[in-house]
DNA sequence: GTTGACCTTAGAGTTAACTCTAAGCTTATA
DNA sequence: TATAAGCTTAGAGTTAACTCTAAGGTCAAC
């Protein structure tokens, strides 16, 4: 049985994230000692485990709780709400990447075409591109043609 | 001059938003009715616009409060400052690119390993591997190699 | 002159996942 | 036995960027 401190050293979560992932439901103490001290049993211990992993693994305490919903009774669930919370998950990381490589590419472009010197930023291509609100870049191509 | 409803159609963003942006000290109508209205000139549009942009860039208030400053008075500041605020977003961007790659990596792979059929999930490989902390694959590989 | 749409402000609420604080027990060590 | 480290709880604070509410003033139209 260990304490919550021993805990904390063994998953790595801070006491307070271990108190505050029972609060939410996720964990629990199977025992307590007279005084109120957590005790947490081997099985406790695994338990904190798969949270963390899956925690690592992106998915949201809300969809760790359902995970853990599932994993208590395997046999009254199905691999498919499995796979369902999984493609889910995996659906918002594709979007929230798309999102970022669009991002990234247009920074990148942004350096590419400021000098970045220590001259004054009059001309400075990332403020002009930003005021003519970066597609312009496109849509002017013909008409004026500024690049770099 | 445009009243901020007029302002919110043209940019797309809230009169909450708007105001919001003001209290932060990013933007201004540079004029006001009596009664306290708030007027918009062009030029208070196009800065509306910049804002605008750069948040669609994935720069943070912040970010943008510095990009504000260097915009109103480019003279005083160089290309280097705004190519540093730039690279700073970048490699933050990069950064959460890298963690969500890893993470769809590791969704994509559960996925796999799943049927995702009507079958009860005693034997679900994507619980196990959040059991097994995921990374046992490979430390495994040799000992257990459950795979599939 | 009275609706109704629009404007104002200050300030509270939202979201997610912690993180910290205060006040007060408990336990181990010297 | 006294001190310090560690535990308890309830609840507040943090972050970013909004988003909404309440209470009330203004303005154009009928």
């Amino acid at each position: 049985m260990l304490k919550i401190s021993e805990l904390s050293e063994q998953t790595g979560l801070s006491a307070h994230t271990l108190r505050y992932y029972e609060k939410h439901g996720l964990i629990n103490a199977s025992t307590r000692s007279e005084a109120g001290y957590r005790f947490y049993s081997a099985a406790d211990v695994r338990r904190v485990q798969f949270v963390k992993t899956a925690r690592n693994t992106g998915f949201s305490l809300d969809d760790i709780g359902q995970l853990l919903s599932i994993r208590v009774d395997k046999q009254s669930h199905s691999c498919q709400e499995v796979t369902d919370i999984t493609q889910k998950k995996l659906s918002e990381v594709n979007a929230k990447l798309a999102e970022l490589l669009s991002i990234q590419q247009t920074l990148e472009l942004l350096l590419e075409s400021c000098c970045g010197g220590p001259e004054n930023a009059t001309h400075c291509s990332i403020m002009e591109a930003l005021d003519e609100g970066l597609l312009r870049d496109e849509k002017k191509a013909a008409t004026k043609g500024r690049t770099r």
